[in-house]
DNA sequence: GTCTATACTTTGATAGAC
DNA sequence: GTCTATCAAAGTATAGAC
């Protein structure tokens, strides 16, 4: 129903989330959009290649949007950890374990193979972080700790959703989400003696300014 | 040097944790292992999958005899995670940012799209978590939580090798160790009120039988 | 912008001599 | 067990009519 090239993206976004980059063809990706072959080479010039660094930065954004929008929607911190990773787990089941970090898989297949998709990825990450530390900080976290905590955060999840995928058992990426609400609470105990209110963050966080 | 089975299988784990599976291909397998190409279908006449399989539990395997030992030399449970994942930075670091989990990238590629070789990584997985949980139990981590706990901890390892790698910088796996080891001292501190003295595992801590 | 046909390369896999 | 030649299929990419 939408334009062409927006179908070509949205259709390798979600190929390359289930299949990988390497593992999914062009004409696989002409299919699923059902878009002209031609067009794909019209809209991308640069080949798959091109194609694949627009897709991480596409599916990247929407990502962290879609889970920082969950994250402000909680009324406190330890609410919005679980509401992201609670949230992970659901999708995961129902989509018969293949929707996870849509940027995972792609993310280990050119780390050591392709450097101007490593970067994209790379970037991809990095702005997560800085959004999900920005957050921390609102919600009370000491600035100094609040990167590290993102980083483990996020690795929590990403750890689970290969665990998960690899188990078809979505128990991991709850239970990662326990430990994660753990390692907030001590982040937390370390700047306020009083835990039970020191989660609550402001009702409306300051969006920190995308750096793009 | 060695036979030449063997050193495909080698050659083959190598090349499928820096290329992932499908990224790699069996001309290039054959180049690598120095070996004759009509070995490759002698030894292996599952093809590419049959190989795929038996890199997966060898390399798993290896991994894991790889971690448990380092575990297993470390004086105590906190001495133990720390050594982990210091050490997993500075091989990482080592590698040029290639080496590190043996088999994630092959488990994020098949888990849509090849069940045999999802079931031989969650094999691999489900062995990691018996063999991590054990130990924690014998460092004094209640039965019921130690499950979880290791879950948690190579999530921690797994999200941070993904961020390593991609970011190029090993500083994740480590900061992630640092979080690893605030879930332990929560536990630890769960069941025992001295922290101090709880995380002292037992010099030789029964190794849990191998259920293959 | 669309569409078809096709060029070129690489892939996994096989055959058969040695 | 080794080695070479080769297959059929799939991969990416291009050409050119419309």
């Amino acid at each position: 129903m939408g334009k062409t090239r927006e179908r070509i993206v949205d259709a390798s976004a979600e190929l390359f989330r289930r299949q990988g980059y390497i593992g999914t063809g062009m004409k696989q990706i002409v299919a699923a959009a059902d878009a002209p072959f031609g067009s794909l080479y019209h809209f991308f010039p640069g080949g798959k290649e091109q194609l694949g660094a627009e897709v991480i930065r596409h599916a990247g954004r929407y990502y962290e949007e879609l889970v920082m929008g969950i994250w402000d929607a909680a009324p406190d911190l330890t609410s919005a950890i679980d509401a992201v990773f609670s949230g992970a787990a659901e999708v995961l089941r129902q989509t018969d374990y293949a929707d996870a970090c849509p940027i995972a898989t792609i993310a280990l297949e050119v780390a050591s193979t392709n450097e101007p998709l490593r970067e994209a990825t790379a970037d991809v990450f990095e702005s997560w972080f800085v959004q999900g530390a920005a957050r921390l900080e609102a919600a009370g976290i000491k600035r100094a700790d609040a990167r590290d905590l993102i980083v483990a955060l996020l690795s929590l999840l990403e750890g689970a959703f290969l665990f998960g995928r690899a188990t078809r058992d979505a128990v991991h990426v709850e239970r990662a989400g326990q430990a994660a609400a753990a390692l907030v609470r001590d982040a937390l105990g370390r700047v306020n003696g009083s835990p039970g209110r020191a989660g609550r963050t402001r009702r409306r966080p300051t969006p920190p300014r995308r750096t793009r």
